[in-house]
DNA sequence: TATATCTATCGTATATTTACGATTAACGAT
DNA sequence: ATCGTTAATCGTAAATATACGATAGATATA
């Protein structure tokens, strides 16, 4: 790769991008479903519920983490894991925009 | 690595994955909205719109292509690229299924 | 205080992605 | 038939992602 050329694209995509990556893995869109089927938020049992390793299950978290998608917050020994409503929102809107300037053609 | 495990993941969530790793580069937002703005299909005058070079960027259409978000017909000595609307519209409707799945909670 | 539990991080191995230049293949035009 | 144009593919290098076990740090409980 010598080196990376993201940074000649806008800030809008490459934010997309990051977004699309985040959930550019089945054990991610896995962990967002199991989260939004607790309702209220959860701790680290998402790795029973995975065919993963406690080290691999938390670098997905990170990865979700990273981009806002999802908040993890101590909780005693544990960290209580939850979707993050607001940014999950603005995704959906992005994408969906993303969406239909491309269907306009 | 090791070996991968996606395979231990359903059908519908590696799917969703994958569409999410075509968008996963800024490179193949941008590509999109281009094809996009062309209204009819064009050909690799794509490349002088992005900042890559002309084999890089026949690499992210071949992703692009691979998931079934554009295809290519070759016309003579070019190549005419188009949106795959039918798998475009099923992206955009399987994504937000997704995203509203995942509100739920 | 010692112990058990939970989870992040470190170190590591392997796979995949990104990027490029060079080459090849396919075609149209001369 | 040759030449120029277009785009895919090959070979390669470097970066990033995926996965695991081991370890470390934090905390609740005994």
């Amino acid at each position: 790769m010598a080196f990376s050329k993201i940074e000649k694209f806008t800030k809008k995509d490459i934010w997309l991008a990051d977004i699309a990556k985040a959930l550019s893995h089945p054990a991610r869109i896995k962990i967002l479903k199991i989260l939004a089927g607790m309702n209220a938020c959860m701790c680290g049992d998402i790795v029973e519920l995975l065919p993963l390793s406690q080290s691999t299950v938390s670098q997905h978290l990170k990865e979700l983490k990273r981009v806002g998608l999802i908040t993890g917050e101590i909780e005693g020994p544990k960290v209580c894991y939850c979707i993050n409503n607001a940014n999950l929102q603005k995704a959906k809107s992005e994408i969906n925009k993303l969406f239909n300037q491309v269907f306009e053609c």
